[in-house]
DNA sequence: CGTTCAGTTGACTAAGGTCAATTCCCGTGG
DNA sequence: CCACGGGAATTGACCTTAGTCAACTGAACG
């Protein structure tokens, strides 16, 4: 295990919630690598999923299957916390499908490590809370984003917003699926707004 | 202060984690009445907002303002917790509106008691940790709604699924802007399944 | 070179938005 | 008890935008 990376995963924790190395030890000895070749999955909808994943290297797409399309909710990049984390809450079988968009490298842990963490510390049931309420405010900005922007207002947000990653690194077409529109909506939308 | 009424709340949050009478002892003192007339706000855009709410008789709805059009993203029932949480979180103005859509009485307490919980108590801890993820499951599930479904398949769901007291007892025009279309829309789509 | 897949473009359809008129419901005052 | 006023809901006519289907272009890769 590189320790460089392992400190990585601990600074990127501790941007939540301080931790000691009495904290930080209950965790470290679980953590273990897992590599991702572009299209795997590391959620699949449908099985129970536990594990949480820690980006090094590479970018991931969440989504969901309804009538057999997918719905993109969310991607994540390097240095960010991925999984299926509210399927794992209740033990239930994911509803999300985690695929890798390109080679992924990551550092993973049980869930059920985290959750025996809540109950043997104070300090990590704050992380839990700080992250439920992280991962709670991202998805309010992205459930009033889709009830109250079309989807050209969408699209430009995403270009001047705070995301400009999503832009540079993701395929148009899943662009396109995570606005909630078809990728021929998303081209002929980029057509309007290049002619003004 | 009405001990019925008290012990309604307490059993309310017990929904979340078990609390023992030291737990609650730390949070009672600080609950007091409030009382709006319909149409009232209990929380107003643009405002710092100190306290949380749990509704013991009436209705109220949640939401944005946006270019002067108001968002309606929720709304809250009799026996459960209302508040801009979000906002109360990072000590930022409320980006959203509360009001009561009818008489309402409530008990409230100040948001910063509970921060100061989190401190005190892993128990109370906890139960922020376990309110986070509860209204984040909830986001999550809008957000899937508004990204996978049409108008009418959410107004269908609304219908069919574990929402009923929102079709029962909110006006059609509030239900309209829920869905993110106009009451013309709704009264329409009405028509088309009626039809069927 | 072909094959494949992403992205663009055109023609047409479907669904929601907008504006305006009308009807329905309900509470209030004569 | 009835008449009136006002807000909610419905309906019609027309507009705008995204979806659908299909053809075409272009770049990447063997």
């Amino acid at each position: 295990m590189d320790e460089k990376e392992l400190l990585k995963f601990r600074t990127a924790l501790t941007r939540f919630v301080p931790l000691n190395d009495e904290d930080w030890g209950l965790l470290s000895p679980f953590v273990t690598y897992r590599n991702l070749a572009k299209g795997e999955h590391w959620i699949t909808e449908g099985k129970k999923e536990q594990y949480l994943g820690f980006i090094l290297e590479g970018n991931m797409r969440h989504y969901y299957i309804r009538n057999g399309e997918e719905k993109t909710t969310y991607f994540y990049f390097e240095n960010h916390l991925t999984g299926s984390y509210f399927s794992a809450l209740n033990g239930a079988a994911s509803l999300v499908t985690i695929e890798a968009l390109t080679d992924c490298r990551l550092l993973s842990f049980p869930y059920d490590v985290l959750v025996s963490l809540y109950d043997e510390s104070h300090a990590w049931e704050r992380f839990g809370r700080i992250l439920a309420e992280y991962l709670a405010m991202g998805l309010e900005e992205r459930m009033s984003e889709l009830l109250m922007l079309s989807p050209e207002e969408r699209y430009v947000k995403l270009i001047e917003g705070n995301k400009k990653k999503i832009i540079e690194r993701i395929p148009q077409h899943y662009i396109a699926n995570y606005l909630g529109i078809t990728p021929v909506s998303l081209s002929r939308i980029r057509k309007r707004l290049t002619s003004k």
